[in-house]
DNA sequence: AGCTACATGCAAGCTGGTCGCAATTGGTAC
DNA sequence: GTACCAATTGCGACCAGCTTGCATGTAGCT
């Protein structure tokens, strides 16, 4: 067995290309759902439901928490979990290793070469998978360290 | 600057260190925080405040969570958290990696070299310091790797 | 033994997220 | 273009995990 080489189906690049992909699944083109892809594709950052919601009004949040998790099925967006808050979504990249300030919420994108040489050490010596935008490593900017021993959670 | 070696303080041995630490902190031995301490100290795994609570009848889980927090803020346990699921706590060891099951929660420990050249990566070509202990990345052991196409959630 | 700040149990509250249900609507068939 | 039906929606109730306020209890100093 070896590392995978990236999730079951490719990145979906345009808005079009998800939504083909939203069709192949069964799934349906709704106002809701064209607003959420437009905000997903165009955002730099990874983003909470709540902050999805801020820019959608009208639109309920259980509408956006069902429109992220088909999505997901359908593989347009990829979420991980930091520290004790909300979970963020963002398209997906090419297999890549984020990491987030602990403290200010930052993204950095390590890339595919240390996610690829990461996950074959990690197979290797380990016998487990890392399957790439499914997690996301945490630490701290050089901005936020200074108040790290202040720090109480995480 | 460079990657910083460990946390503030070096973890406790004994749970004899981690009273002495508590008292430092000003803190106070009750039976509930020896119980806790014990149950930790005496756990292979990381555990969960419920799993805690289990073993410690007669102890209400908001005093667990008090403890745990100021057990953190005295370097006595760190804690991190996986998926959607509820934070793990565990007691210290040396800067390492821990690696948790999406499915079944299994933790391998990927120990303090490949802690350390991963930090050194991330610092050198990022400009952010992963602190140990603070965070653990998620993957798929082999066994439950045949059942990602079916998951729907993280 | 007495004192007092720290700790505890209990219940209420909070955040992030899920679910059941009735009303609505997208996409296809005609 | 209209009808149809399953997918989707808003709404409210609900849930897990955790935190907080408050009155009572107790560790540990003197």
């Amino acid at each position: 067995m070896t590392v995978p080489a990236g999730p079951p189906r490719d990145h979906p690049r345009t808005i079009d290309d998800a939504i083909s992909r939203l069709r192949e699944d069964g799934g349906r083109l709704t106002a809701a759902k064209r607003a959420l892809l437009d905000v997903l594709h165009r955002s730099q950052n990874a983003l909470t439901a709540d902050q999805m919601h801020e820019q959608l009004v009208g639109f309920d949040p259980a509408t956006i928490y069902r429109a992220l998790t088909q999505f997901e099925a359908a593989g347009i967006v990829t979420h991980s979990h930091h520290g004790h808050g909300p979970a963020l979504y963002r398209w997906p990249h090419a297999d890549s290793l984020p990491v987030v300030c602990e403290a200010c919420g930052r993204v950095v994108d390590l890339g595919p070469r240390v996610f690829k040489s990461m996950a074959r050490r990690v197979h290797n010596e380990h016998s487990m998978v890392l399957i790439p935008g499914h997690f996301a490593i945490s630490g701290w900017c050089e901005g936020c360290l200074p108040n790290y021993a202040s720090a109480s959670a995480s």
